[in-house]
DNA sequence: GTGGTCTAGACCACA
DNA sequence: GTGGTCTAGACCACA
C-alpha cells in the first residue's frame, strides 16, 4: 500500500497524508487529472476515520494541489507536479534541519551525524517501497 | 541559555526538555550529583508553564536519569552519564530514521539527501551554541 | 444559453435552476403551456447530472409552477406567470437582504454599500445576457 | 450578542464565523492582541459544536488573522486590521455580485434593483446592531 | 482552564 | 456512488 501512517511520530495523521500525497505527485506516481482514492475507501484501507482523510484532502485543495470534481471525487490539479516537487524539498528540509539542529546541540559531531545518515540511508534504501501500488490502479478520468 | 525550545517541530515541549537534559548529561555538561535548576526558575527562564517543566523532570526521574533529593531539588543520578550517552544516539537516530524514511519514501535519492544533510550541517555548525550556560552555574551540592 | 449556473455561489445547483425557471416565466420568456427542455437534454446542455435537473423540475411541480404532461414532458402551468412575477421579487429580495444585513453588520456604511451596488450594476449590465435562447426554441404544444 | 448565525443561508456555519470575525476586526471592535472568546465558551453561547468553532478559528489562523497563544487561547494578529478591512470589501462584494447578477439575469431593471437596495438598507439600518457586546468584555492580554 | 486531533455517525448536494 | 458539514464526545499538550 502507498500510504504509510505512523500515529505516534509527532506529525498529525491528516498532515502525514497531505505530505505523502504531495510526495506522490512530486514523484509522478500521481499525475495531474488522476483521481485520488475516495475518502471512504482510503479511510477503510488505512483504518482511519473518514473525517481525517477528508481533512487532508481539503487541505490539499486549499493548497491548490487537488481539485474537487463534484460527485466524482478529488483529482490532481494541472501544474501540481511542479508545485509538489518544490514543496517536497522544503517539507523534508524543514524536518531534517530540526533533527540535525538537535543532534549538533546534543553534542554529536558533524562527522558522526553524517556517518549515521549514510548508515541509515543504506539500511533504509533496501526497505523502502519506492513504487506506489494502490494509486497505480486509479484510472485517469 | 542551554535549552533551546521550538514549539513547532513536532516534538512535545516537555519531551524536548527531557531529551536536552539527557544530552547535557551525555556531554558531561551535567554531571552525576549535580542539581538541576528548580522547576520554578527554569519555567521562568524558558517562559514555560511550570507544569511543563515538572512533567519533564518527572519523566526523567521515571527514566532513572534524575532523582529527587527531598528539600534540595532534583539531581543527576549516579551512572546517568553512561545511560545518557547510549540514549543520545538512539534518540537522535530514531528521529533521523523517521525523516530519512519519509524522504526516501517521497522519492528523493540517497545522493540528494546526503547532499542536503551536508549543506545543512555546514550552515548549522556555525549557528549552534555548543556551550551550555545556565546549567554550568549550578554548584555540585 | 439561458441558464447560468455557478457552482460556488452558495445556492444549490438544483435551486439555481428552480429560481431561473421562475424568472424566465416571470419575464415571459417561458409562457403557460410551453414545454420545458427534457431532463435529459437540459442535463447535457448544462453538463449536470440528470438527477439534479429532475430534482429541480420536481420542486417546480410541487411549487405549482410546472405540471407533468404524461408522455410529453413538463410544461408551465396556467397562472404561473403571475405567481412567478410575485415570487421573483421575493426570491431576489431575500438573498439581497441577507447580503445587505451581513454588510451592515460588518460595519460598512449604507453609502458605501449603495456605491458598491451602483458600481457593480454598471459593470454587470453590460455583461448579463438578458435574452433567453434554449427556451425560446421550445414550441408551444 | 456579536455573532449572528443563520444555519440555512447557504454559507457554512464555520465560514459565517470566519467572516464575522474578519468583519469585527475590520470594524475595530476586535483589536490586535485581543483574545477571542474560547472555543468552548463560544460553542455554548452560539449553541454550536465546539469542532465548528475550532474549525473557524483554525481557518482564521491559516489566513494569518489569528494566532495561537498556547494554553491561553487565540488572539488577533498584529496587522490583522488592515488585512481584514481589505478582506471585508471583497467578501461582501463577491456575494453582492452574485445576487445582482441573478437579479439582472432574472429580468429586474437596474433601477428597480437600486430602489430595492435603498429600501432594504433603510429598513435594516434601524435593525442591525452595529455595536458588539460579548467581544467588548474581552480584556486585552 | 486553553486549542488540536481523532473517532463515530448523521445528513446534504451532486453524479 | 462522491465530498462537505455538523454533532457528540474522547484524549492530548500546554498554562
Amino acid at each position: 500500500m502507498f500510504f504509510s501512517i505512523d500515529a505516534n511520530n509527532g506529525v498529525a495523521i491528516y498532515d502525514q497524508i497531505v505530505r505523502q500525497v504531495k510526495f506522490a505527485i512530486a514523484e509522478g506516481s500521481l499525475r495531474p487529472g488522476q483521481l485520488l482514492p475516495s475518502v471512504r475507501s482510503l479511510s477503510v484501507e488505512l483504518a482511519l476515520n473518514s473525517n481525517t482523510i477528508a481533512r487532508a484532502y481539503q487541505q490539499l485543495q486549499s493548497d491548490g494541489v487537488l481539485e474537487l470534481l463534484r460527485g466524482r471525487g478529488v483529482a490532481v490539479c494541472q501544474g501540481a507536479t511542479k508545485v509538489c516537487k518544490e514543496a517536497r524539498r522544503t517539507l523534508i528540509a524543514d524536518r531534517l534541519r530540526s533533527v540535525l539542529t538537535e543532534a549538533l546541540h546534543g553534542g554529536l559531531e558533524s562527522n558522526e551525524i553524517e556517518e549515521l545518515v549514510r548508515k541509515q540511508l543504506k539500511q533504509l534504501s533496501g526497505t523502502v517501497n519506492t513504487v506506489s501500488s494502490s494509486l497505480e490502479s486509479q484510472p485517469i478520468p
